[in-house]
RNA sequence: GGAGAGGUGGCCGAGUGGUUUAAGGCGAUGGUCUUGAAAACCAUUGUACGGUUUUCCGUACCGCAGGUUCGAAUCCUGUCCUCUCCGCCA
């Protein structure tokens, strides 16, 4: 979520940078924003003075209802004369009168019982007022806070402006790129002739876009996921084993709601979700805290499974294991200050280039241009990786600074040392890696004449073997 | 899954409808005293929004959401979570 105050104070500026991003939708809602911004303000002032007005009378009613040092005569005729003030709306004058600062003439014709009826009912009516100024607030904030949701973030300075992807600037490749003496074959034939991918027993289990490990697949995958959780480690990353399941608030906090509701899969009849990501459970881990800066940067890494419906790729990339409904992924994740967060998306990305240079596999860096972004990042990265039977770049690992976009939806704050005015951290997300495409890549690049898979160095303590051959 | 008990500030904990501050303690920070420290004493103490501007003032927040009431931490309903016991279970 953007900060509503910078939208306030320089909104030409902010459009500026919300038409870098191509959307029209966004553009308007800023708009609807500043306006329903200048509504709810002017109806908060009103009600809550209306409200301070309230508060005092009230106490001062049960000063007059409790003291028991007032025989019921006096208390009669401040009552009386109360109901009477609040009449003519001098709200001093009547809690004056009612917490016995102000002199008030006995009249011993009045009825306790009576006197106070009128003065209930005449408070009565300013609570009335001070209800219904509070609802319109609430309705006015509610429709304030909808658009703030869907209002992407805003792009860093150093992105470079285009509409699409096709403009996303691709870094000079590194690896060596393999010349085949045969017609390198996807790995959609490689694996099933193996015997290591089992699609049709996916699709029986599950549907379309399951698939089934078997074998030495299923190791591969295990061996991918501890060799990219323990380079992480070595590389100052904490890992945490995170609930796969979370609530819809947390989906809200790490900006995958509402913009990406149908992405996800919701268990029936429950405010809980299948994780899309692990960022998503990242994110909200340190939600609604407060964080020193000597704790920062805190880095996470985690391996979970992530479940998406897929439903707005209907029809694309139906072949193979390149877009699934569910797959695993090791998820590094930091949370800085603002000052250091660019350095450490710059760190981070290349900790995923180090693990795609380590599995001996060519890759290359995208720079995502602004119409590209998505919707929470202030630059993103992704990282690519080539893969010869498909004859197309792999997308591995997008690593992203999303600054403080998720942070304030979260309300993961912190302290700047010496200071004790908080401040929201900036949190960065980056795949290291997923499994499923980064299979597809050793099988295809490392595919022999005869069938078989060459293992990378670096994996094969982890999958204790060498090759993968036909059984 | 069933039954019961709970959820109050950074922490412990009092508070069962009002009589202007959520008592008290711990911790933390600052100060006095001291050669220094400890102790003692004094002071301060959260978050958000709004109005002011360098200081205040107001509103909201006692798990969360509703409701009753002139007035709710307190009463009612729902919900989430925690603990205890029972059942089930890798």
């Amino acid at each position: 979520m953007l900060d509503i105050a910078l939208i306030r104070e320089k909104p030409d500026w902010v459009k500026e940078q919300i038409a870098k991003l191509y959307d029209e939708a966004a553009l308007a809602r800023i708009d609807k924003v500043l306006e329903l911004d200048v509504e709810r303000r002017a109806i908060r002032t009103k009600t809550e003075t209306a409200q301070a007005a309230r508060n005092s009378l009230n106490r001062s009613m049960g000063k007059l209802r409790g003291d028991k040092a007032m025989d019921d005569g006096e208390k009669a005729a401040r009552a009386h004369a109360a109901a009477c003030a609040l009449q003519r709306q001098d709200f001093d004058a009547a809690r004056a009168l009612m917490d016995g600062s102000a002199p008030v003439k006995r009249d011993d014709s009045l009825q306790a019982g009576a006197a106070f009826d009128d003065l209930i009912a005449a408070l009565r009516q300013i609570g009335d007022k001070i209800d219904d100024g509070f609802a319109k607030a609430k309705e006015i904030e509610i429709e304030l806070e909808d658009n703030m949701l869907w209002i992407p973030n805003l792009p860093h300075h150093g992105v470079s402006v285009h509409e699409s992807e096709e403009s996303n600037k691709a870094h000079p490749p590194k690896g060596e790129f393999r010349e085949f003496d045969f017609e390198p074959k996807p790995h959609w034939e490689l694996g099933p002739a193996l015997g290591i991918i089992d699609f049709e027993r996916g699709v029986k289990l599950a549907g379309s876009r399951f698939f089934v490990l078997k074998g030495w697949g299923a190791r591969l995958q295990r061996a991918l996921i501890s060799f990219f959780l323990d380079t992480a480690r070595t590389k100052g990353f904490d890992e945490v084993y995170l609930p796969y399941l979370v609530y819809g608030d947390m989906l809200y906090g790490a900006a995958q709601f509402p913009k990406f509701q149908d992405t996800v899969y919701q268990l029936e009849g429950e405010d809980r979700f299948l994780v899309p990501t692990a960022e998503v459970a990242i994110t909200n881990l340190h939600r609604d805290e407060i964080l020193e800066e000597a704790d920062l940067p805190l880095s996470y890494v985690a391996h979970t499974p992530c479940f998406r419906s897929e439903k707005a790729s209907a029809g694309r990339d139906v072949r193979g294991i390149k877009r699934v409904h569910q797959f695993e992924k090791v998820e590094m994740y930091k949370f800085t200050t603002p000052e250091t967060s660019y350095d450490e998306l710059e760190t981070m990305t290349g900790y995923a280039e180090d693990i795609c240079a380590g599995l001996e596999i060519p890759f290359r860096r995208l720079e995502i241009v602004s119409g590209d972004l998505g919707f929470s990042a202030s630059k993103k990265y992704d990282i690519e990786m080539w893969s010869p039977g498909c004859a197309e770049w792999l997308e591995v690992s997008s690593c992203s600074n999303t600054e403080a976009f998720q942070a304030r939806r979260a309300m993961v704050r912190y302290y700047p040392a010496g200071s004790r005015k908080t401040q929201f951290v900036h949190t960065l997300n980056g795949s290291g890696l997923a499994t499923p495409r980064v299979m597809i890549a050793i099988m295809e690049n490392n595919q022999q004449a005869d069938g078989s898979v060459l293992i990378p160095q670096v994996l094969r303590p982890y999958l204790g073997a060498e090759v993968i051959s036909v059984s």
